[in-house]
DNA sequence: TTTCGAATTAATGTATACAGACGGTGTCCC
DNA sequence: GGGACACCGTCTGTATACATTAATTCGAAA
């Protein structure tokens, strides 16, 4: 092991907020307790100053909020919330797809995307998914929705996405790995990759509305997995921040 | 005068923050200037952790821009980059307005958003409209869109609104005082309200896609007035960071 | 004269020291 | 016995000193 736990080739802060992120993300710090600078400086093993930026970072993030007297808090979220963040991310997500649609994409930029498809396809084939291919799905959706947002070309646009994907649980791979010891997991991705290949359809068509709603309609996909892992909360370690999450009865 | 400049009920990290916004949108640093930090320092009076917390603060509001190797740059947004901010402040807004009608909202919450309506009325009644009735409008105008985007009641999408009308030119009330000095302004005010006056009766009539429609329709007058800015730039001083759009020739 | 390299300078990233403010606890007075 | 005030401790906000890294400039060699 060349590169220990605290590798030089980073910043101090960039370690300080993955490090805290981490903490928030697993729920070894609860929704509403007040984070300690001095806490954090100790697990993070920076100093002040870059916990001290780490924070604000994520705060900005969505992850924390901060105290009027001072200081943050780790941010609590109701399923309202999560559901809402999924509606938003699909509606900016949405006018990405739009926007690529309405103002025409080359060949050559759909390339990837078609390509990211392909591999996604050669996935969901097998009919029991074994968990690897979960793993790799995670990382191509991912892959897919940054190059299908970028088709926009709209640097405010993508900004805006990015940050309603930015809480886990809002990302578009954010329920996928919960699907996985579910019994329908196959089904629910081969939607998904349909809903893929529609929009990337719809787009080449330049049929900007018919884009639009695909998109709005394939976070809904998302919607339906947050319910579906609240009700049997037995994968809380497949979706991190679930812990952020508070039922309307806590 | 019993307080300077130097405030002391404020801190000094939003003394720094106000500050360095000021010097942005006025035009004093240049879009794609590096932004020194001991410059700042300086001008702002506040020391150096201050300052940087302001900094970070003002790339999440979408002002700078990081530097790969260190520090910050004012950022510069191209005409398309604008319009686009429109677009997509427009899209978050419809959302927030289709929330409200999908959920219903009671008539106590509806009081104060047409109580606005008709302090706006009055306002646009009178036929050459006063600079001064410009200026309340821009206030009263802020205070419709903060009460609509509240009646979604949810806390992710007013979030991610606020972050969309972050830069002046996406905010809604960017463009009204640019339409002070122009003929035809009055004209354009009583199209805005009306457009006012329909999202809210369609949110009280919970069509939702209707609403949703009207607040997209309603952010394309400001790209409108955009564009009508941006032929004839008299009025550059009427809109706080219009120095930091770059034209197409530049 | 141009280009490459090294050295110097200046800037950011980091660490820490200091001060003010908020919260908690204990005691005293009513 | 209860409440209020005061004192103490801890924490955040701020300031500044230090180190490391990037940029610029000067010089030398081709």
């Amino acid at each position: 092991m060349v590169e220990r736990d605290n590798d030089r080739s980073v910043s101090q802060t960039v370690r300080a907020q993955l490090s805290l992120r981490d903490l928030i993300l697993s729920g070894d710090l609860r929704p509403g307790e007040r984070i300690s600078e001095l806490q954090a400086v100790e697990t993070s093993g920076a100093s002040r100053s870059p916990v001290r930026m780490a924070l604000v970072r994520l705060e900005e993030e969505g992850l924390l909020e901060a105290i009027p007297s001072g200081g943050f808090m780790v941010k609590a979220f109701s399923e309202r919330d999560v559901l809402d963040s999924i509606e938003v991310r699909g509606t900016v997500e949405g006018l990405a797809a739009r926007f690529a649609a309405e103002r025409g994409v080359s060949s050559r930029d759909l390339e990837p995307l078609k390509g990211c498809l392909d591999e996604i396809d050669s996935l969901v084939r097998q009919d029991p998914i074994s968990v690897e291919a979960f793993s790799s799905y995670v990382a191509l959706n991912a892959r897919f929705h940054a190059l299908l947002t970028e088709l926009s070309r709209s640097p405010p646009l993508i900004r805006q996405v990015d940050r309603a994907s930015a809480l886990p649980f809002a990302s578009p791979s954010g329920f996928v790995m919960t699907q996985s010891t579910l019994p329908d997991a196959r089904h629910t991705l081969l939607i998904a990759q349909d809903q893929h290949r529609v929009v990337v359809d719809a787009i080449e068509n330049r049929e900007g509305a018919r884009a639009e709603a695909i998109m709005r309609e394939h976070a809904r996909v998302a919607a339906r997995n947050l319910r579906l892992v609240l009700r049997n909360k037995t994968h809380s370690d497949l979706l991190p921040g679930l812990a952020l999450i508070r039922m309307a009865g806590d």
